[in-house]
DNA sequence: TATGAATGAGGCTTCATTCAT
DNA sequence: GATGAATGAAGCCTCATTCAT
């Protein structure tokens, strides 16, 4: 074994450490919490010691802010790919609202994990950073100045297009929603749009 | 000062430690979670010691699940009231957003706390409980069979309702939005009929 | 009511707690231990406050010892009074024995916490107060000076007569015998009074 | 240093957290008893830190019944070890009360100990473990059927048997006995075997 | 004098973090 | 770089005692 592959080998062995902590931990969290889980409890889900984590992260609640923000900023960064793909409003929203069922699907701790920690980790994101409201708010925005929709507060709209989403996700965690939840998402693609375009009107 | 007094006065006592102790909880967990604040902090903010809480609740997890429980509890009560009360599916809905901004506007630690406490309680509530999802579900149930909106399930339906009022307020207290929530009910309600509407429509 | 008859019932009401509290507080001083009680289970078995308490006693350590030292100097008395009152070594020791006996038999409770507590509570006792063990040791010293056996140790005849009576109410205690113990006083006396004879006897 | 010596060094350190716990931990149950002595006073005896009791304790009362019942079963073991030695009635009785003498004379604390946490332990002793008194009543069995001795209650006899020994240590903790009690070993043997001889005399 | 809520000291335990090996 | 025992700072809770009514 030369040198450069002692590095490679111990570049392997040390990601393996990150994933299988940053996967226990996420599925821990995801359960309990972040203060509902001890080092402890990390670390030996992810068969390592107390100690090796402390070569990956200065402390739990970084390991915490770092699984939170990658995966919340990973996620404003997809939408925006999605926004700047997608020819216009109702194909971005529908693309988006997908984006969201697709990943309750595939990862449903990362997602509670998400909706678990936000309400002790988004205050933390720097406001100059592109969150997935700022993805949503801004493909509203175009929308509004291309004539798609009507004139409506584009924060107030990407408030009900979420809200729409994350509730029946929530809702699927509770266990009042069985199946797939992108099997759910025509459904929700056409609540999300008709509800901006009912925003706009004065009268009904 | 005669029997009468000392009676209603002993009770003033104790009621004022259940209430200063419940005020400055809810506070504190709302700012914090309810694993951020120790029974030494809601003490110090009910200016009682920390051993007179024991006399109120068993334990601090007690103490969280009597606030979370009754609030929501109540919380869906009334919703039932109101469903009761209104003749048609647009009124009751319309009075039930319009509830969810007034109880933001009024009690805004309260909705928060509801809101992070309910990943570690809401699977406590028990399955006979009346919960704000089931007034809505059961609005949204009576509707269909009155032929007012077409067929959507009604859990998907509640959850694009509430999602539609919580994800409102979830920016609110985030600071994406300001105003009074009571404000943006109009227009709240427009979505959340709409959206609704919309779930029924196969086509578009 | 004068004041006379108002003394007679202050004093009757009072007597009336320190029996309920004694009782209470040694069936569950027998029952957990000293340590293991609190002043609130006492009060609450007693169907008193436990502010009434502090009336009758300083402090919870008063209480116990006032239980501990009363019944176990009044047994040291009992003990003298046999020994002042019967003939013979024989009939002394017979008696004592059977005294053991019928206390255990009338009161457990009592019994019990008197050897539980002698860990705690025995070292307090006054060395000039009449205690059990003097009572036996100055019958053993009379019979010696008598001629009614041989020369032993006092004390350590003692501790052979105490022992032979005090274990086997332990065992009593945790199920190892039945029945109840007087009705094994005369087996009890027979192997005392042989075991101090033996004592004497250098050859075997 | 090579492995070995390591992975022996860290068997040391951890036995000596151990040792130096129990030992410290005997000390001051056998003085204040269990309830008397806080976890923080059993650390700075030992010279550890609080919480490093926990890595080989789950609680107070782990601690307190490791102890309790490992001594207790293992003198059982001896007990039954002398039972099967010894050829007699006569000698195994004397064998098992020099064995308890001599554990009182080298181990005073663990003997105090013993004596002090029955009352709150030997009721979780299992019934099918080898107690010290199953030994001695074994051995009375079997003396009985050899015709060694007259028919007794093998139990009540036992209770005399230990009851002898057990007081007489009693004594000599509250200062009532000095000497070292192996040397009154002689006497409480002619004292035990007296007294069994004499419970199954009916006359005399 | 009785009541029982309140006090506040201290006990047991957990756990994030450090560090000797 | 990994290990996991040790540390020590809180945290939750209990309970003997006090005191206003």
């Amino acid at each position: 074994m030369n040198i450069h592959s002692y590095v490679v080998f111990s570049r392997m062995r040390a990601a393996g450490v990150r994933d299988k902590v940053e996967k226990a931990a996420l599925d821990l969290f995801a359960a309990k919490g972040v203060d509902g889980v001890s080092i402890a409890e990390i670390a030996a889900a992810a068969g390592v010691a107390q100690g090796a984590l402390y070569r990956h992260y200065a402390s739990k609640d970084e390991l915490a802010w770092t699984l939170f923000s990658t995966a919340y900023l990973r996620t404003g960064a997809e939408l925006d790919e999605i926004r700047k793909r997608e020819p216009d409003f109702g194909s971005r929203i529908a693309e988006m609202v997908r984006h969201f069922c697709a990943l309750y699907d595939s990862e449903p701790a990362l997602f509670r994990f998400l909706l678990i920690a936000q309400h002790d980790l988004l205050p933390r994101i720097g406001p100059k950073e592109r969150t997935p409201v700022d993805a949503i708010a801004d493909t509203v925005s175009a929308a509004i100045k291309a004539g798609d929709i009507g004139p409506v507060d584009p924060q107030a709209a990407a408030a009900i297009i979420m809200g729409t989403v994350l509730q029946t996700a929530v809702f699927h965690i509770y266990g009042r929603l069985q199946r797939r939840l992108i099997s759910r998402a025509p459904t929700l693609i056409r609540a999300a749009l008709a509800a901006i375009e009912a925003m706009a009107k004065p009268e009904k």
